[in-house]
RNA sequence: GGAGGUGUAGCUCAGUCGGUUAGAGCGCCGCCCUGUCACGGCGGAGGUCGCGGGUUCGAGCCCCGUCAUCUCCGCCA
């Protein structure tokens, strides 16, 4: 930590005189406020001494304007001079002086302030900065170097226009939702444990050591709880906390706008949600969202595009071609097809063209993703395929019936995946979307949602029972409550995802506001008497005074500001997220603590960490 | 938990077949410079090659282990 230069000093003593105070933004100075006298503070973003000359860029939040001293000027002052000479990056400044149009041909038109500039009469250096752990005008450093500083990372303009970008989205929201008369109404921080989900992060009780409080998943519970107060209209802009592994678009800790409506139907929160999130998108203006939004049932989506979030911004649906492989002697397609699995397709525009190595990588990625091997084969200029691995094992009219089904055109290679149901949606899920992106076919300027719909209730677990494959508190649909005991994989819930260019966008359901109904659908899940009063008692306890009909849904804020600002990774949406581990390098968090506050806490910790 | 990538100056990176004193650009420090806007010129400082062990006459480079980080798989109601 020790910096070996000496700490720069400011010659600035006093700070109670007020005379620094800005009197204009940097960014807002044009040419109408030449003459004007003008007081700007902000940083120096770049410093240019020619000896004479001096120029110090100024930057404040709205934008840069160019300070100059210049010993021929009219309005040149020595003492000004000096300081500027000792001004260098990131100093924080308080800039006097006069406004004054630039020198003929010296404009800079990069610069909306370009035309203009300020001969500096006073200047203050209200503090300065010590050399800066990197540039802060290179664009491709160390993450943890921004993360460890990121107070100086955020300085750049690039990372203020994010928060400034989901800012305006919060503000989106809310305004949206005020006028849908909607209330914001927080929800506690620490609350209880419930091991269903995700792992929870624990927060110890000290008036009961061995108790714990949860931090919360999401304000699930709560916020139908609101339903049942006749509150009618919930929403908040949510912290969840979820002890998982992250990803390029998961936090430990994340946002999510919560909402929840009482006296509706499915329809009605699908058709706000709409609105909403085309009023935002359009507000913020910097993307073409598609509507209205299409809708596909959860057996549709993974029968089309073999995934319940599916890229739509793009076609090359899946094929199934079981019915055209009925009589195929193909020892492949034939055992897999005998066994109950299918043989599914996706042509690949082109694709003939690719060289070998091109064929043999998306061979490599199908095993990847889990296939046990890609077959394919090419169309030619006849419409018919007489090469690639696949061309021999087929007979003609089988491939001139697949090519015809599939839509190849001459020059595609058709990639075919034999497997189970769920390997083969996988595989070609992620086929797709690699051919889709090799293809340039994910523009990211268009934002293209869809609705997921009707979800399965229940799937099985790895114990041979069941658990939910959604969410356990939504509403079954219709009389399908009849199936849980016969066939309780065929029931669906009137659950909903909302599913933006391939990222899980939202989710959500009418919820169960029944006592019996959430008790049957728990104890199908294996739940004992016991483990269901102690879990959810106070559910079922609270819905048996008359709680409302209601559903909702949580869109996630993180990735939606993420999808508006074009980054691939969440951390860049967040103004302090967290690395890998859930490490907060900045704060340096987690950390130990004192020995006292363990044994306060009646915690004692059983093994030392690596050293 | 698993797989892969990365780790060399403050930052971004190069470093040949294992060879002598580990380099570049930017930044930093000093001097010079009167119209730049990524100013320019000259000079300088700055290195536990992530860490530990091994092979070798010799390791930034090869081997083993380990740590950190990124991405993916598992996981994420």
């Amino acid at each position: 930590m020790a910096e070996l230069t000496a700490e720069p000093t400011s010659s600035a003593t006093s700070v109670a005189a007020a005379s620094w105070k800005r009197t204009i933004n940097s960014g807002d100075l044009r040419d109408t406020h030449v003459g004007q006298t003008v007081t700007v503070n902000g940083w120096a973003s770049s410093v240019r001494d020619h000896g004479g000359v001096t120029f110090v860029d100024l930057r404040d939040r709205t934008g840069i304007v160019q300070i100059v001293s210049d010993p021929s000027r009219n309005n040149y002052s020595e003492a000004a001079h000096t300081e500027a000479g000792k001004v260098k990056s990131e100093f924080c400044l308080s800039v006097t002086g006069v406004v004054v149009p630039r020198l003929v041909g010296k404009e800079n038109p990069n610069l909306p302030t370009g035309a203009v500039e300020i001969e500096v009469t006073e200047i203050e250096i209200l503090n300065p900065c010590r050399a800066l752990p990197f540039q802060l005008d290179d664009a491709n450093v160390n993450e943890e170097a921004r993360l460890k500083h990121r107070y100086l990372d955020l300085r750049r303009p690039v990372m203020y226009d994010k928060l400034r970008l989901r800012h305006e989205v919060v503000r989106a929201v809310r305004q949206f939702l005020y006028a849908e008369n909607f209330l914001e109404i927080e929800t506690p921080i620490l609350t209880k444990s419930t091991p269903e989900g995700a792992r929870d992060y624990l927060v110890p009780y000290r008036l009961d050591p061995g108790k714990f409080y949860a931090l919360p998943q999401a304000p699930q519970q709560f916020k139908q709880l609101l339903m049942v107060s006749g509150m009618e209209r919930y929403f908040q802009i949510a912290k969840c906390f979820r002890d998982e592994a992250q990803r390029a678009d998961r936090q430990p800790e994340f946002t999510q706008i919560d909402l929840e409506m009482s006296f509706v139907t499915q329809e009605d929160v699908l058709s706000l949600v709409e609105r909403m999130i085309i009023a935002v998108v359009e507000s913020v203006g910097t993307k073409t969202v598609l509507k209205p939004f299409p809708r596909f049932t959860y057996d549709e989506a993974i029968a089309r595009f073999g995934s319940d979030k599916p890229d739509i911004r793009f076609g090359l649906e899946l094929t199934d071609c079981g019915d055209l492989l009925a009589e195929t002697a193909f020892a492949v397609f034939r055992t897999t097809l005998d066994n109950g699995g299918q043989v599914k397709a996706i042509r690949y525009p082109g694709g003939a063209k690719l060289p070998r190595s091109g064929m043999d990588e998306l061979g490599e990625r199908a095993r990847e993703f889990g296939a046990k091997g890609l077959a394919y084969f090419l169309v030619d200029e006849e419409k018919t395929a007489t090469k690639g691995p696949l061309a021999k094992n087929l007979t003609d009219a089988e491939k001139s019936a697949i090519i015809e089904k599939v839509g190849a055109e001459p020059g595609d290679l058709v990639a075919f995946v034999a497997d189970s149901k769920e390997t083969t949606a996988k595989v070609l899920d992620r086929l797709r979307r690699l051919i889709g992106e090799r293809l340039g076919l994910t523009s990211k300027d268009t934002l293209a949602y869809c609705w997921i719909i009707d979800f399965p209730v229940f799937e099985p677990d790895e114990n041979g029972g069941w658990t939910f494959a959604h969410n356990p508190f939504s509403m079954p649909k219709g009389n399908d409550m009849r199936l849980i005991d016969t066939d309780p994989a065929a029931m669906r819930a009137q659950c909903y995802d909302l599913v933006c260019n391939g990222y899980e966008a939202a989710s959500g359901s009418v919820r169960i506001h029944k006592p019996d109904i959430q008790r049957a659908i728990l104890q199908k899940m294996g739940l004992t008497e016991e483990q269901i009063a102690a879990r959810f008692g106070h559910m079922l306890e609270a819905f048996a005074f008359g709680a409302p009909p209601h559903a909702g849904i949580a869109p996630g804020l993180d990735r939606l500001v993420m999808l508006l600002t074009d980054d691939e990774n969440i951390r860049e949406v967040i103004a302090f997220p967290k690395m890998g581990g859930g490490y907060d390098p900045l704060m340096d968090a987690p950390s130990e603590v004192d020995a006292k506050q363990l044994a306060e806490l009646g915690l004692v910790i059983k093994e030392t960490k690596k050293a």
